[in-house]
RNA sequence: GCUGGCGUAGCUCAAUGGUAGAGCAGCUGAUUUGUAAUCAGCAGGUUGCGGGUUCGAAUCCCAUCGCCAGCUCCA
């Protein structure tokens, strides 16, 4: 290590100290009032690096602490104090590797002989506390790589090793508080008393640098934020978010059910929820028809040659179930309906006045996902696609993915979504198909999303290997994203199974395929929808959309017919003449989250009128006649765009 | 699949080596009720499944299945 080192403060003055020095030492000469809501920015060049670093032009520039790159440093500082916690706490044989910051919070990646309990969060949340409260500075270092590579081999820190080799320049930095030292990029608070709130979640395992073929580390995650406010707040975020999680509320409204006797990531729609996915389903056929689609019908099991065909049986083996012998032959049940679609198109020799021509089908496949993959029904082996393939000149495509596309926005708006994440992902190194036709895909694809003004993203080289594609992901009530909609471009599968249409040369062409989903699955849809609404579903998609509710036995024949009316007119009603208070029928309506309740007593009964009830927090509203409340119901039964 | 945690009545949960218990739901009866729980009684369990240790196991150990969190994967 050099003999000294050069510290900028905010104001500008430069100041020398050993590079031993105490941070007690720097802190004297350090005008903290300057630092007020400001944090650390990126140095490239040999500065100890204290609330601020200089960038290039060695000009000062402010970050609020709560800004996106403020927050970021500030997490990733937590978890260097977490680090130096478990460090200290658990002892030399405990290695070190990357704690970066995330979304809400931090994580820090250990290597431990021991397994962490929940027993330790605490006490290295304490030992944490006791090092924010000694307010010791982040100083950086800059050193060489081999400097590094010496400093982290005696510390016996193989993993940081390992970091340095990878880093392409010759220096290095690393970040030292309170006799911690890590090997990091940073930037970092000024100090350690700069942390206010922060609270360790739980201890995971992850891979060493994310591939399953390296060692498991034990992982700590932790949430941090500027203010203990936010940090309450997040966490009351985090238990709400818990009671509108979909395999709660499935159980509780009885939407579905997964059962160990039938099989893991198998999905039964119980009534309730079976009234929703028929709802979705006529919803869907009615808008594929207006949307000049056709339907279509295809088996679930076909011999394994079609899937050797269509390349699955080679690329995806894994994720598929074991053949079944049938007389002789090899079946597998379907992973995907493409290849039926396919076949329906070559039914027929199909003429480019053809196209054209858009096949969808609610198409069941099942695909072999590992058991720790699975997650209520957002993750499960057997789902039903709203799947599509459309059969396309080349100089229509992007005319069909324009239109797919809207159509997408269309039904995930009448579903109530009106904020996703969008992803461009565009050709990968290994690809099939030629150069031009995937550029010309990509571009039909972007100028899609860019007529529609929505903000996406691309993702250079996540296509898939037969052509670029679109998703988009919609939120979960935890945040995490599920991907509902896609739409691919095809170039392989029309090669694979020689697909054409006869062209007005009177030759042969292949026609570009592209498949789309616009819900994805409907069992994963069902399990957003679920969570959006925390089961209070619009009045079009209830399950129950009105109950009628008695308050004595001397109502019941006016309830009744209250009801009967309700039924004939195609309302999905409900009657509850039990012998039961009032209280308790409406607190029973109230949990099953129906959105209309009418109370039926003798005064409703004498005037023939009742002032429907709507589910809480809905504003009451007027007295009116049957007739009137149909009516109400009528107007109000619909999709949301 | 991997790491860790968990598995008790239909549901939510008690019981930490010594006779498995409560609330809700269910059933029976009483109650005729006005906007989020009427009262009483009854019934409900080889403690996920299989081994082992022990005089004795829900509890400790092994194996297995399932669930949960994260990682990996997700055409």
């Amino acid at each position: 290590m050099n003999n000294l080192i050069k510290i900028t403060f905010p104001d500008g003055k430069l100041k020398e100290y050993p590079a031993n020095v105490a941070a007690e030492d720097v802190l004297k000469d350090f005008d903290k009032g300057l630092l007020k809501n400001t944090v650390a920015m990126q140095i490239n060049e040999r500065y100890v690096d204290l609330s601020f670093q200089l960038n290039a032009d060695s000009r000062i520039r402010p970050i609020a602490i709560d800004s996106k790159e403020g927050l970021e440093i500030y997490r990733h500082s937590v978890s260097h104090v977490m680090a130096q916690a478990v460090k200290e706490l658990f002892g030399s044989d405990v290695k070190v590797t990357i704690g970066p910051s995330i979304e809400d919070g931090f994580y820090y990646d250990f290597d431990s002989p021991r397994s962490f309990t929940p027993e330790d969060l605490e006490k290295i949340e304490n030992s944490m506390l006791e090092i924010i409260k000694k307010n010791k500075p982040f100083l950086r270092i800059e050193m060489s790589r081999k400097e590094a590579m010496e400093l982290f081999g005696e510390m016996g820190e193989t993993y940081k090793q390992e970091l340095i080799n990878d880093i392409p320049e010759d220096k290095v930095s690393v970040y030292k508080q309170d006799g911690f030292v890590d090997l990091c990029r940073g930037p970092h608070l000024p100090s350690t008393g700069w942390i206010k709130a922060f609270k360790l979640l739980s201890i995971a395992g992850a891979y060493w640098r994310g591939s399953e073929k390296n060692k498991m580390l034990q992982r700590i995650y932790g949430a941090a934020f500027p203010t203990k406010k936010e940090l309450d707040d997040y966490l009351y975020r985090i238990e709400e978010a818990k009671k509108r999680d979909h395999r709660k509320l499935g159980k509780e409204l009885d939407l579905f059910s997964i059962n160990d006797d039938i099989g893991s990531g198998l999905v039964c729609w119980h009534p309730n929820g079976a009234v929703i996915r028929s709802v979705i389903e006529d919803f869907w056929k009615k808008e594929h028809y207006r949307h000049g689609y056709q339907i279509i019908y295809t088996p679930h099991i076909a011999k394994v040659d079609l899937w050797k065909t269509s390349g699955h049986w080679d690329f995806y083996r894994e994720n598929l179930y074991s053949p079944m012998d049938i007389e002789g032959q090899d079946f597998i049940v379907k992973p995907m309906n493409c290849p039926f679609h396919i076949q329906i198109y070559k039914s027929q020799l199909r003429s480019y006045r053809d196209l054209p021509i858009r096949y969808a089908e609610l198409g069941t496949v099942y695909r072999f996902e590992r058991s720790g993959a699975l997650h209520g029904l957002m993750r499960v082996r057997g789902f039903t696609q709203d799947d599509a393939h459309i059969f396309c000149r080349p100089e229509q495509l992007e005319d069909e993915i324009s239109s797919v596309l809207n159509f997408t926005l269309y039904i995930l708006r009448s579903f109530g979504f009106n904020s996703y994440d969008i992803y461009l992902s565009t050709r990968p190194e290994k690809f099939v198909g030629d150069l031009l036709n995937w550029a010309k895909a990509e571009d039909a694809l972007k100028h899609a999303l860019e007529k529609t003004g929505l903000k996406f993203q691309i993702d250079p080289g996540e296509g898939v290997f037969y052509g670029p594609k679109i998703d988009i992901k919609i939120r979960d009530i935890l945040g995490r994203a599920w991907q509902c909609s896609t739409i691919q471009v095809d170039f392989n599968l029309p090669q694979r199974f020689n697909v054409a249409y006869r062209g007005e040369d009177d030759k042969d062409h292949q026609p570009i395929m592209l498949h789309r989903a616009l819900m994805g699955s409907l069992e994963r849809f069902f399990g957003v929808l679920i969570e959006h609404y925390a089961g209070a579903f619009p009045l079009w998609l209830a399950p129950v959309q009105v109950i009628v509710l008695a308050i004595t036995d001397k109502n019941n024949e006016y309830a009744k017919e209250v009801y009967n009316r309700l039924r004939e007119e195609g309302i999905r009603a409900e009657l509850d003449i039990r012998n039961e208070k009032l209280g308790l029928k409406i607190r029973e309506a109230e949990l099953k989250k129906i959105p209309y309740m009418l109370v039926i007593g003798s005064q409703e009964e004498e005037k023939k009128e009742f002032s429907p009830r709507g589910r809480s927090g809905a504003k009451p509203m007027p007295f009116m006649s049957v007739e009137n409340f149909i009516e109400t119901i009528k107007t109000n039964n619909k999709p949301l765009s």
